[in-house]
DNA sequence: TATGAATGAGCATTCATTCAT
DNA sequence: AATGAATGAATGCTCATTCAT
């Protein structure tokens, strides 16, 4: 006691702030570990406590409850990944915005499956599609994107709508890589763009739809 | 008297079978506005009961659990949907199936908003399945009606994954109707195929992607 | 109807009372069965109408419940048996009734074994013991026929008690067929008079107890 | 504190862990009382926990079940005694040792009727086990005597079946209890073993049998 | 009489949350 | 701050019993 006093110094005061924030991310840790398995409502709090290797009262001591580990979770997950790819865009000419966003997307998505596991898996029941919500983010980006990618025009197209289909094919993207590995991030973005530029490729579609 | 059982005959000879059949349709219909309003797991059995204006165990008597009266549900509200669609497809050339599909499915996830809500908001949470397996019927269709539309250059395009972004849009256009009332179901379909006909809007995108 | 009215005639006003008492008689041949399988406590009385072939609700026409059930089945089972039993007693001098008790109720026990298991069994809980009221009979019948044997000496025996070792013994018997075959009922019986004349085979016990 | 540390040690290190056991036991205690008093189909969780009086949910906390609960009380219930027959048994003779045992189970029985009543009833129902389960130990531990007591002759006699027998009369004698208070367990040792020694009293029985 | 669909009290079981230590 | 035993409301499900036909 008196020894560590003395090594540490003036940390004395934080120390403990430090230990706090140290259970935190392991009870974020470890939330996302069981989530990413069992789905939002199959996920007991007790499981989240244990594997994080606190008491299930150190829970409540971090967060109000289940729902709000979860959203954390999500947030501090995808706030990275937000200010990653608003830097890489800043670099990047208005005009291909899109494409840049779309394959940042893949990229993270492919990086972090776990991630977006929970956020596409949602809590659903809470009226109206935890998948929605999750996607909240990604369709916000999108129709910022396709706004700066078209000064005119606007009235004439359904912006919001448009960023939704992308958003849709997207979240299909990634749920494609639960099951298969093929084809990688890269490749995955170029067939979603190479839809965004041309349409289908002629031969699946008879123009006269 | 004579009349009504020669026309019934056949399945509802017993009254007690008529009014059998009448509980359970009540109960599917009660269940189907709880399941919608509530999603899958905030939806107790009592609730669907007391909205059928049944005691609880009859509901045990038509459905073994929760689960079953789910799945029925979802089986018994597309299974009509499925054969229109397949009966109206018939008439129609291989080539422009695609675009019929999609008409189609807009057509009627528009007309049964509450069905869709539900297959699309899942029971999920265990493993990923829910929104994936709900898609599953959508899925295959659309790949039937991809291959059907390309005989040749199958090995170059990943069909399958086509069929899924496909599906992730329609998926989004029917979400977009959670929140919105315009474009109607024709409208949306046009959005959408123009889209997989000649991709964005040119002024979108900057064709160097 | 014209032929069996005609054939019937006289019976005419009981044809409802014959069908009657056989529905009743199904239902405690069903109830035997499923006692005998289940026990009383798993025995469910949808179980006993699927197998007597009837409605759930005929049930109620002829039992209260299902302890009444349970009762007749016992008290009009053993009837039949304990008449026999007092039947053959009386040509038998009073010193031998205990040895032919005994011998009778082997023979009837291993002929119906199921009306002893649900007998021996019983419906526990219902306030100690199942087995003992369903030893009511035995016991009361070892007891006379102790009486008829001892017409002097009997302050100094505990006769009531000795009968209830004596069913023990009994019951262990009958339990013992459960599991094996041999021996059959005579040998079983000249086991335990065996056992009642002299005590244990010599070499089993050290006369100094 | 030192102090206390210095004692208890080993395995009550925690203080929770001693109010832990506290609520184990007294479960334990209240399910004796109940499981006696009822029987065990007619006991309810609920019913435990009140006189135990801890929540529902506390009961889930140190039991699986109903079973498990039930299981417990009965093997931690006749451990105890098991071990003390058996430590006495180990200084007696052979052939004193099936003397030994009766005098001890029905010492032990008069002690904790309780427990036998529950032992003797069951959960049965179950395939005509309850009794019979409830007697195995008692079964073997008698069959175990009288392997003791001859060393030759086996083959002539059923062994096990003359334990079943012994076995039946002892369980008659506990019963014996459920109604009456005499004789004592000394007196009611006698009598067994009295019959066992002799057979029945001489004019309770006609020799020519 | 016979039927079997309907009933709902009753029970086992789970789990988010609290609180004494 | 950390702990984990305790809590009890909430819910799924069963089954003896009723009653309209």
């Amino acid at each position: 006691m008196n020894n560590s006093s003395q090594i540490e110094g003036q940390d004395e005061r934080h120390r403990g702030s430090r230990k706090r924030a140290r259970t935190r991310a392991d009870l974020l840790k470890a939330a996302r570990q069981v989530f990413a398995k069992r789905g939002y409502h199959d996920t007991s709090i007790a499981e989240i406590t244990e594997k994080a290797d606190v008491g299930v009262g150190t829970f409540y001591l971090h967060f109000r409850d289940k729902d709000e580990i979860f959203s954390t979770l999500l947030e501090e997950g995808f706030c990275e990944m937000r200010k990653q790819i608003a830097v890489a865009l800043e670099q990047i000419p208005q005009e291909r915005r899109l494409a840049s966003v779309i394959r940042a997307i893949f990229l993270h998505a492919h990086a972090q499956r776990d991630l977006f596991v929970i956020a596409l898996t949602g809590r659903d029941g809470a009226q109206l599609g935890g998948v929605m919500r999750a996607q909240a983010g990604l369709i916000e980006g999108l129709t910022k994107a396709l706004e700066g990618s078209s000064q005119k025009h606007q009235d004439e197209q359904n912006l919001p709508l448009l960023a939704r289909f992308i958003s849709g094919m997207i979240i299909q993207g990634i749920f494609w890589w639960f099951e298969h590995d093929e084809p990688g991030p890269e490749a995955m973005a170029n067939q979603v763009l190479e839809l965004l530029a041309h349409g289908l490729p002629v031969p699946l579609l008879d123009k006269n739809l």
